[in-house]
DNA sequence: GACTTTAGTCGCAAAAAGTGACTAATTCGC
DNA sequence: GCGAATTAGTCACTTTTTGCGACTAAAGTC
């Protein structure tokens, strides 16, 4: 129970698997297999051999059945927070999960973002971390096209974008911004909700661009 | 010499330290403790109840005397290669240093970025990373400010960023964006550089700012 | 058919950014 | 001492980007 390493692993790898729900970002948790009362992020130890990339999709994988359509790594967590599995480091990752393929296998749950189940010290510090992650790399990768399915609306395009920014978009700034980046293509659908006008259809489908001319930005406001 | 985990320490802690020489960026190597033919990155083996944070700090201080202004973790490299240390996997860290200080302890030498000496494939694969990090914070955290002394001219900076970004600046166009930041404060010292007018000394010291009032960005070029 | 709802576009005004030319203060060569 | 060279610092103009309100379009509802 002290800070002792585990004899049998170095380290584990987590993951944290974000999906959108409704109006919402949701994670994956489960049933932790040491304290069966608590939650916990999926994690499995080190294996001999396996590199870090397919040691969290086949965390992945177990989970959903499915390794996620884009992941990345957040970063190694030890800092004598506590983790389940009582090892000394972590190496954490962000799996993003379209919300169509998210049924989850038995005995995993989506939770809220804003009303998670309380969680070891250690995996609450890699949620925040991931959900850093998320916003910092929103202008940098196509974060939000990886939570739609692979066919979506403009409007839920900026749906999804207003739900990772934390704030509202107006509606032509937004599209004469995606025009003119030549990440998205119209397919030939149409799709009708119920009320109001029917929708065009898009794809992520990015094209070569020059890249932009621009300067410096300072774009952050304290160390 | 197989892929056998050390049984002494489960990971090491790497440690790139950036400074700027003259007109590169450079950084800091020393020969290997196992392969003394070999130069690699300072690193330690991880202690029992030592945080990463304090574990990189120890590591810069053992090079440099004093830890870095500056450091952020980049992550953790395993996927089988090689390391000098044979362990599983490094958690790597980037620290800045002011070339003022950046005298190095007998056995540390700085090295030109453009020119660098073979390394272990993970070094060469966490500098790599180090790079790519410093690149995509450079607009979200005052990268350039710590790796100049305490006060500097305003030329100064904008060759510093040039230096990072590596491509000319207007110099126009960036002293407005940086007045727009509220990032300096001018000292009431000169330098004089020997030919030309002297250039006013400045000061970090980031001033509260309304965060600017923007849409999106979709700055990724691909995938 | 009028009203509501959602999609999609237009065009103006304001803000931000690129750029060349200008003024200022110093050293160097003579 | 004086003009050329060099570096600092600013200005004013143009172009580009962005915010935003108002508009048209196509569906359902009553």
């Amino acid at each position: 129970m002290r800070e002792r390493p585990s004899r049998t692993s170095p380290y584990t790898v987590d993951v944290v698997l974000v999906t959108a729900m409704g109006n919402e970002l949701a994670i994956l948790l489960t049933r932790g297999s040491t304290d069966r009362e608590r939650w916990a992020l999926p994690w499995r130890a080190a294996q001999v051999g396996e590199t870090l990339g397919t040691a969290s999709a086949r965390v992945a994988e177990d989970a959903l059945g499915d390794p996620p359509i884009w992941a990345e790594q957040i970063g190694a967590f030890g800092d004598a927070k506590r983790h389940p599995s009582e090892v000394e480091i972590s190496v954490a990752f962000v799996g993003l999960v379209p919300h169509r393929t998210a049924s989850p296998i038995t005995g995993y749950t989506w939770f809220p973002m804003r009303d998670l189940p309380p969680l070891s010290p250690r995996q609450r510090a890699i949620v925040e971390a991931a959900t850093r992650t998320i916003q910092s790399r929103l202008d940098q990768a196509p974060i939000a096209f990886r939570l739609l399915p692979p066919t979506f609306t403009l409007s839920e395009l900026q749906q999804m974008y207003e739900l990772l920014l934390g704030k509202r978009l107006h509606k032509a700034s937004f599209r004469r911004a995606l025009q003119g980046a030549w990440l998205v293509e119209p397919t030939d659908e149409w799709r009708n909700e119920g009320r109001g006008r029917p929708a065009q259809l898009y794809r992520y489908s990015p094209k070569k661009r020059r890249r932009p001319h621009r300067g410096v930005r300072f774009d952050f406001l304290y160390p």
